[in-house]
DNA sequence: GTAGGTGCAAATCGTTTGCTGATTC
DNA sequence: GAATCAGCAAACGATTTGCACCTAC
């Protein structure tokens, strides 16, 4: 069984198991997220369910992945622009790495950090349930196209209306 | 000369510097922010400039906030529920420990961190300009508030009604 | 005097919700 | 056959914006 499969099957019981019913817009936003890289925003979940489900609504959408999140199953990376994304393949915290320009995200490999919570909730007393860590940067393709565009003040442009908040 | 003193004298340099104008409005936020804890959403600087001018507007905080942002000497600490809080004396990256009970928010030390952004710059050929490292957890007088609830349903009421985003 | 800033209200946009008819189990 | 779910459109809430008037320089 390939690695997606094992993962929608666990999805699915695990929605089974609570009671949920397994209905064809869930299953196709299941398998989606069980399949995707694991940093898609609600529109394009919407989109790819749409190819198979034209008649599937955004609204529906949203509720299957807030289901998903409150369940533990999905994990939510949200930012306050709404450019939000979601990750139905490793539902628990983990680096990130975000480029500012074509948003492109990807999982870094950082090494020692398993042990930050515990130290953090020794020193202050918080109990400790979640975190999170990002690093904003521009990646190898953009910093191509950015080199390419050069000096001209087409691209300086370009780059200053590139900026986004994170 | 205090601390928040020293802060609010170079965000008026800094803004002169750059030819903006010096309004009460944007003197009364810089002096909001240069005091602060450092953790401050727009409502509640909205608020205290009210007390000095009750003729501010909401937009005006928005705009001065968002100008100093962009200007780098505001960090931003977006929250994607939209309650985001601003950090006039720290503009830089570091640590946040964030309550999901009372959403308290404060500066944990962790060791041992500046080296990461350069790894991951080294692993994956990103150019990295920015991090963010939070940890959510519940912090003491939350969790004493949690015991002293007990196991009554009220009390479970009460942690299930709490639960937010992040 | 004038460029830039303020206040107001309306617009924006991702997300949530109320409701009615349809569907899973 | 119910309780749950989907679709729709309206509501929501933080933030942004257009515009007419005002004011710091």
């Amino acid at each position: 069984m390939t690695e997606s499969g094992a993962r929608l099957d666990h999805l699915v019981s695990v929605l089974k198991g609570r009671g949920y019913r397994l209905t064809p817009q869930r299953k196709a936003v299941l398998q989606i997220l069980a399949a995707s890289d694991g940093h898609l925003s609600v529109e394009q979940i919407y989109a790819r369910v749409k190819k198979d489900f034209p008649m599937t609504s955004l609204a529906t959408v949203y509720k299957t992945v807030t289901l998903l999140k409150e369940m533990g199953e999905v994990l939510e990376l949200g930012f306050s622009d709404g450019g939000n994304r979601y990750d139905g393949r490793k539902p628990y915290p983990h680096p990130h790495l975000i480029c500012i320009r074509c948003r492109k995200i990807i999982d870094p490999e950082v090494t020692a950090l398993s042990h930050l919570p515990q130290e953090v909730a020794s020193s202050t007393g918080y109990r400790i349930v979640n975190h999170r860590l990002d690093f904003f940067g521009i990646c190898p393709e953009c910093q191509a196209a950015e080199n390419q565009a050069g000096n001209n003040s087409a691209g300086q442009a370009a780059r200053r209306n590139s900026i986004r908040r994170w």
